[in-house]
DNA sequence: GTGAAAGCGCTAACAG
DNA sequence: CTGTTAGCGCTTTCAC
């Protein structure tokens, strides 16, 4: 008993192979008695239709692909290791020392963009597949990709500039984060020099800091040129000339944020700038452990913030201010977009930018505040 | 210039259709000019194959589905609202009290799971479609997924046992956690019982606790059972007879695990019992929160573990002794033994069962210890 | 090695 | 309202 067709299902219920494919997509074109002929013969043979031969047919899937970059520390070798299930015992027993998960550190960020992306797919009447890079090459990845949906979300900067060119040639393309690429391709992004601006005039303005010290994630991050931008244009309000204050460089991680910290740490603690301003979480998370360890007191010798809004944010102490990217939402806005391009293939590039939320926490608290 | 097929290939590199598809699938059988005219064609015409076209003739489309049950905090209204871009401001600027965010607390259970899966199928040379249940019936969802997949992953009790059997007539299914189904599914799972028969094992014989409380979660958890049933093998062991100690019944969600709590401190701070094992995390992270607020010092008055190892468990105070699932591997496992079936039809029904890993931490210290 | 031709299962005119 | 009939783009014998 092979796979049930059309065909199966037509002479069950002794209608034409065209009645059983209303009947499934225009139930209304189809009197009720006959309808009822073929859901019964459906239901009887179990029948599920064939989504390649529906999409051949169609010239249309139903499927939005989501194609997000390498997970952090994904280890080739180690999943070939794991890959075949050893004799190894069913349980084992182990004293957790506190800190020694801090290798589980991950963002959490492209869950929530996953999640939000696979909700409103399926609300839009859409399936999502998902590609996740690993490592090398995305090319093949994304190829492959591309030959089995409707449309393709990319997170910016997770495939090459070139490649994006020749897909967008063959299928929609949605850019998600990254630049404004108000030019060529729909783009969904958050409001990042805005966030920036915000946070950075509330610590200028409302607690008096007028020469804080911007840290950079590595160098060619067009996320930490936007907001680095709105670092400046808040100084400038207040008449500030940003480039003559001081700024370091991190690489958006956590590791590197510790070091930016130890390096002021050694300059002498009578040199500590009264704020750091860190392009994102991990590295302002990365300088809370650092100056913890050195004695040094956040928020009342320095203050410190982040980018982002990961949970982490919430959990550290002192607990860090950040601003918070809505990245369920980015997901969400991510199909919505592709929904509209694919309704409307030949309209001007859409542009979606979410807003941010701005979180005032211990680590930017004065006592005056 | 729509969408190029093997015939515009066929035609640029003056070969015909079957040669194109050819080079594309067994390379070995082309010779080695032609292989290059065809390649040649294909990059100038950016070709693409369409999975559609692919599937049908293959009749394998090269996708696992995954189906996972409904995200917890989902609000269907919530989502309608956000459906709209509306006019609000591109920053807003609050200042986040502590605990104010406990909403945003998910169980990181499926991204894992998720995740895992991604990634082995990557590897086996599949793509991954997810599917996330909504509240109601997984019924539309999951039929249409296996319309669209070679074989469906599906997270235990997500989906009705008649479903389950029905699809499985027309589809290969693997199941993920929940009950041992020796008998007619696949299923890949984890060592409920062995993980809390050890921990318990430690709970009386290393800490010398011969009464401890167990905590149900649901009616009907068969998880919640065999975990049950390793508690009591644990117990008769030393010679205690479980059926005479006292069981609590919480919900396996942190609520109710401060609900137990507070009753449990309401009977009066000397009836405590010295020891109190969850069925899972969340209801001993309640149980953490109430004991906290009720002055019950953990674990010096009372110890507490739980299960399933969430990230939550490792930045709780005291950090709370657990038995960790490997969440990722279980998804990868779950692909691996998809992919086995597929190539072996109709071999007897695979069962792996994961070893789980007892973390030790201070929610279970004692002096001695 | 390569080409011709027959489907894979479904949708969508077009008749009736 | 329902049936007939072309394909959709690709894989796969079977010949040559």
């Amino acid at each position: 008993m092979a796979k049930p067709t059309v065909y199966d299902v037509a002479a069950h219920a002794r209608v034409s192979i065209a009645t059983v494919s209303r009947v499934l997509r225009r139930p209304d074109l189809v009197k009720d008695s006959t309808k009822e002929q073929v859901l019964a013969a459906v239901r009887a043979l179990g029948y599920v239709p064939s989504a390649s031969a529906r999409g051949l047919a169609g010239r249309t899937t139903g499927v939005i692909g989501l194609y997000l970059p390498a997970i952090d520390g994904v280890d080739e070798a180690a999943l070939d290791a794991a890959g075949e299930d050893g004799a190894s015992a069913t349980v084992r027993v182990v004293r957790d020392i506190p800190d020694s998960g801090s290798s589980r550190v991950r963002d959490l960020y492209y869950d929530e963009v996953l999640r939000g992306a696979q909700l409103e797919a399926w609300r839009q009447g859409f399936v999502l597949t998902i590609g996740v890079g690993h490592g090398g090459d995305p090319e093949r990845m994304v190829r492959d990709m591309a030959g089995r949906v409707d449309g393709l979300l990319i997170v910016a900067r997770s495939v090459p500039e070139e490649m994006l060119g020749q897909l967008s040639g063959s299928i929609p393309i949605v850019l998600i984060a990254g630049p404004r690429r108000g030019d060529s391709f729909d783009h969904v992004g958050v409001a990042n020099r805005e966030g920036m601006r915000a946070l950075t005039a509330h610590i200028v303005s409302e607690l008096g800091v007028r020469d804080p010290v911007y840290v950079f994630g590595p160098e060619g991050s067009p996320d930490d040129a936007e907001r680095y931008a709105g670092f400046v244009a808040a100084l400038a309000s207040v008449g500030v000339d940003a480039s003559a204050l001081r700024t370091l460089r991190g690489d958006f991680r956590r590791e590197g944020g510790r070091a930016v910290a130890a390096a002021l740490v050694a300059e002498g603690r009578d040199a500590l700038p009264r704020a750091v301003i860190c392009g994102n979480d991990q590295m302002a998370l990365g300088m809370l452990d650092e100056f913890g360890r050195a004695g040094v007191r956040v928020p009342t010798d320095v203050l410190v913030s982040g980018f982002d809004g990961i949970e982490e944010t919430r959990l550290s102490s002192p607990r860090l201010t950040t601003v918070r990217q809505p990245m369920e939402e980015l997901g969400r806005a991510a199909v919505r977009a592709m929904v509209d391009r694919l309704e409307a293939p030949d309209t001007a590039p859409i542009t979606r930018r979410l807003p941010v939320e701005v979180l005032l926490r211990e680590s930017t608290e004065t006592v005056s505040d």
